[in-house]
DNA sequence: TTAGAATTCAAACGAACGTATGAATGATTC
DNA sequence: GAATCATTCATACGTTCGTTTGAATTCTAA
């Protein structure tokens, strides 16, 4: 007879978090669709009908590898933007300190453990330029209030800067932080033969981690206060010119 | 009996530029391992084994998608960069321009044509990001010369600039630029309600694509001359400090 | 007109996929 | 120690995938 799933069954077997392991390491390494059930398993060295018994579907397990850290992560940023706020006390956030907010603490969140936690930043930032509909659907609920909050945050702190020019260029920021962490293999197109093994070879992940921070932040932080673009014809739609 | 291939025959049947296209706006839409020669055949309306005809295998005919687009809009930033090095005379080529040339051909190849470039790019910039392994070792060579062309470029644009730095630019001005070609639908998730529709409609896709590159140039050319980082500890294995 | 090559077509192949099943095993409780 | 539950296991089901096949059709040229 089939129950209704024993998810947090105290003291369980290790099964459910070695699935979720292996399943998070290896749709970093080949994506979703190409990661099949039995690739998982065999990884896990569990039997192949132990994830559809504990976590049903392979949708579902997607689903649960994704909210366990994506919800730690973003609750870490609303605490990081909570904080910065009160000690402001209504005056606005410098827009270095809500960046480094926001993707500072991405970035230390994969620094911090061993490479387990790189592992999913590499699926995060894959994730999010991946087509697989229900990725996003997935990511977009748990994204929405924390990218709402940042992004009153950089309009208060940027009074004079167009709310959609703020959008646009936060957007940038991430597709720049999503493609520098899930680049471990892209940076190889990047690199010249002699740089290869040097900017990111197989064991100074972490350490190249905590360079990619400073690196990254300084870069961002360019970007947002760079001169505004200028357009010859006026904006159509709604004509607001913040 | 089977020959090798028709490849180039002159006046051949449309059939294989049917495949070609369909297959495009597929690979952009669902990725290619969620794309089936069924459904690129069905869209196509030609028979199933017309794709292990014309182009062999499944990953021939991704390869061919790539070579067509790619082969082209690189020779253009060759010639872009050859041009502005040979007005340059023998001078640095100022950056703004260099990456004009790099990003802004790619861009406006987009907003020339009708959107049937445009589907090519969003494909472009969410295969920059994807873990198909066949795409990267495709992508790589024919990208090679021409970044190895524009990285020497910006090194002597930027001699003040250590030259691990700027490959780390460039890396994130890639993110960011795949990203926002790729991001039709990744930026509903930045977008609130209201603005959703106004940011990237339906229809005003071009009109976006043409404001699109101003906005991109000065975020790319904020982040490429941003202030260098410090790091507390000095480079380790190479200590080539330039 | 006709021989021969190029292309299309319907049908099928074997392999791999996600999932389901029911018996076997382990753990817990009375 | 028996009964009940949770878990593991080997195995199989039905579907979809990429590819192949050989006959039918269309095109080309002498």
């Amino acid at each position: 007879m089939k129950q209704a799933m024993p998810s947090t069954s105290p003291g369980a077997a290790p099964t459910r978090q070695r699935i979720l392991k292996a399943a998070e390491r290896l749709f970093m390494t080949h994506g979703f669709q190409s990661t099949s059930m039995r690739q998982i398993t065999a990884e896990a060295q569990v039997n192949l009908a132990a994830v559809n018994y504990h976590f049903g579907t392979k949708e579902s397990l997607i689903q649960e590898v994704f909210r366990q850290r994506l919800s730690q992560l973003n609750q870490e940023r609303l605490h990081a933007l909570d904080a910065l706020e009160n000690a402001a006390a209504g005056k606005p956030v410098k827009p270095t300190r809500i960046l480094d907010a926001f993707f500072g603490t991405l970035l230390r969140m994969a620094a911090a453990e061993g490479n387990s936690d790189t592992v999913f930043l590499r699926l995060l930032g894959r994730t999010l330029t991946e087509p697989t509909e229900f990725a996003r659907t997935l990511l977009a609920p748990e994204y929405q209030q924390v990218l709402k909050r940042y992004k009153q945050a950089l309009f208060k702190a940027l009074p004079d800067v167009p709310k959609a020019e703020i959008v646009w260029r936060f957007h940038f920021m991430l597709g720049a932080t999503a493609y520098a962490i899930a680049g471990t293999d892209s940076l190889q197109l990047l690199a010249s033969q002699q740089d290869r093994h040097g900017l990111l070879g197989a064991e100074n992940v972490t350490v190249q981690m905590h360079r990619l921070l400073p690196r990254l932040m300084h870069f961002l932080v360019g970007g947002l206060r760079a001169p505004l673009p200028v357009f010859d014809q006026p904006d159509h739609g709604s004509a607001k010119r913040l």
